[in-house]
DNA sequence: GATGAATGAGCTTTCATTCAT
DNA sequence: GATGAATGAAAGCTCATTCAT
């Protein structure tokens, strides 16, 4: 049983992580202060430091359990063998995308600003081991659409131009006021296309070069 | 004619600008204060107001010349009559690639702007031209490289696609500490694969698709 | 007859009366957050206030029964006739020695007090008569050792200097991390040999000015 | 020759310096805040850091001049050949005190909190250097009064001693708001006194212990 | 009696910027 | 034109304390 105090503390920690979310979305983790959030929560900064021990932390309990969730999403998508792995590729793609477009702080500081400090271990770890997780399952998808040897230079290459092009949709309009919903509908057969014609020049290549 | 008076003043200007230039890509426009600025041009720090009303006002300056530099070798490139179309545009995209990691502070404010100040209006005029003159250039060669009419969705589409292209180099590499001939070195046959793989992948397309 | 309650109520005092003394005496006053005390005696910070008005009162309350132990302690010192006063002496400025070391934090707050509040009167009335007594009972057996009438100009003196000994002694040991006993064991005898050489001039004194 | 923006750069210097401190001796160097120190010198609190990097070198630009004056003020009196070693040492202990008493910041800072930090290298070392160049300095002339062989465990018993003795009349009168002059007219003679008794208590122990 | 939630005041420090010379 | 002096605003963070339950 919940008891009134429980839920209302849930409340505040919710508020805030809602508040950084959007405020670090809009302008960025440094360009925001902690006191910002804490008006746009509706509570203290102070009260903000009872929820987390200091910013970066707030900034990973933010960004972990979407980052789980997708990871989880993945990983529900990849043993579905019954899809063709060109579609799976694809969809996986699509999902990245709404994902980082959704949580646009967390796109920042966990695909952008990656991987500096030496200190902050555990939790970095844990992020880095994520990130590193999501971007292995996008890359054993990728292998097999195009069926090159593992650890072979061309497909190095490749898996590297596909995250080149995740990344470039997702830069593009991370910064944009535009709703999720909106881009999604303008521009998601743009992004197939996107990724199709890339798999197929990819293709091409390997064709003529083998 | 220029006065001794004046010419010194020049060089103190371009004194700031250098060391404003050069810090800005070390650590980013945030990341250095107008203390560390003049301290690198040898010059105080108030003397940098003198010539520039403000920090940003000091990038904006920053970003003009190379803009236009950039613009210019462009429309030279454009004009050479004698390269293949697809030659013309891998060359640009490789110089717009080395251009953006070489003025990474630049890169950010002109290409990942939000564009919502309005006072700064007639400053971000200015930028806002050349930025859509070199979208523009790069969009006509890559039209010159794939024969569909103007305005044609699929060529819209396309457009789009490249660009993502595009950013997404540079945003994958634009907060490196590697510098940049090493990055060039490592991965300018991977660039310049991205962008033939691409290319081939519409032209199938267009192909089926026709 | 205490109710359960009252037992209970009472044990949690102790907690935190003991929590705070190991923790002031450990890191100083200043240097203790309420929360830790609260921590360290297994209750809510909050409850803290329960019991004590604000932190001042808590070392305040801290310190009374530690100074009356020692004032007792001292009064049947005195009392034991059978002791050559020079013994007595000595063996009661270690134990003002051990009990100072013992009770840093006491010892910063009761015995360097600049005795300048005009609110907390009550409280520091009871301190103060403590410690005027204690330093009472010093000067009475040094008076034992040293047959001077009392108020004697140079009685006055030698109780002064007596004292500064005693201060230099605690303040030189009071900020150092070294274990109380580790302390005593090394320098015990060093202190002995203070007092004595200190009364043998006195002594020195009293002979050749009488 | 001095500017007048030089002149007026060193008085407000100064004032910090001065108001740093005061409010250092009456509060302690933790019990002072930055805007404190500010309001006092009647500047802003960023001017401080103008000056001083931070506080910590605040306290050390406070701490040292004066250290070195009072090292160099011993080393005249210590090759004063013409003087009895006891009136040396007394000299010395007098001098001592009245600079303890005149720089309570320091003394609390410097003889009290001693040597923990290990980062701040560079300038601890300074002082601390100069703290244990003082306290050899005495050590010294306490050798030359008490011919006892270097090393010998008595000698080191008796140094430490004596600082007891220092260090006790100094803590004793450090809080006090009573000033200096007044101290030393009231009990300079009460001072001299301990530190006679105490010498001839030594050389009661050296000759029955011989 | 006891507690979790919450807060305001305050800390050191940094920075872009202005003022007087 | 150029500079050193000086500042207000703001940052992240801690702490003793109060309020509602």
């Amino acid at each position: 049983m919940m008891t009134r105090q429980k839920l209302r503390s849930e409340e505040t920690k919710q508020a805030i992580l809602s508040a950084a979310g959007k405020l670090f979305a809009d302008r960025g983790y440094d360009g925001v202060a902690m006191r910002e959030i804490a008006k746009e929560a509706g509570c203290s900064h102070t009260t903000i430091y009872i929820y987390f021990k200091d910013k970066e932390v707030l900034l990973h309990a933010l960004s972990m359990p979407p980052l789980i969730e997708l990871k989880e999403n993945f990983e529900q998508l990849v043993t579905q063998s019954q899809l063709a792995p060109e579609t799976k590729l694809i969809e996986m793609s699509m999902r990245f995308i709404r994902f980082c477009l959704l949580h646009r702080s967390i796109y920042s500081v966990v695909f952008i600003a990656k991987g500096e400090r030496v200190d902050k271990e555990q939790q970095d770890l844990e992020i880095n081991e994520t990130r590193v997780a999501l971007f292995k399952q996008l890359g054993q998808v990728l292998q097999d659409v195009l069926p090159l040897p593992l650890g072979e230079e061309r497909l190095l290459q490749f898996n590297r131009i596909y995250f080149f092009m995740l990344h470039g949709i997702v830069s593009t309009y991370s910064h944009t006021e535009e709703p999720l919903t909106d881009i999604m509908d303008r521009l998601s057969s743009t992004f197939e296309t996107a990724f199709d014609a890339l798999l197929n020049g990819f293709k091409l290549k390997m064709t003529n070069g083998g």
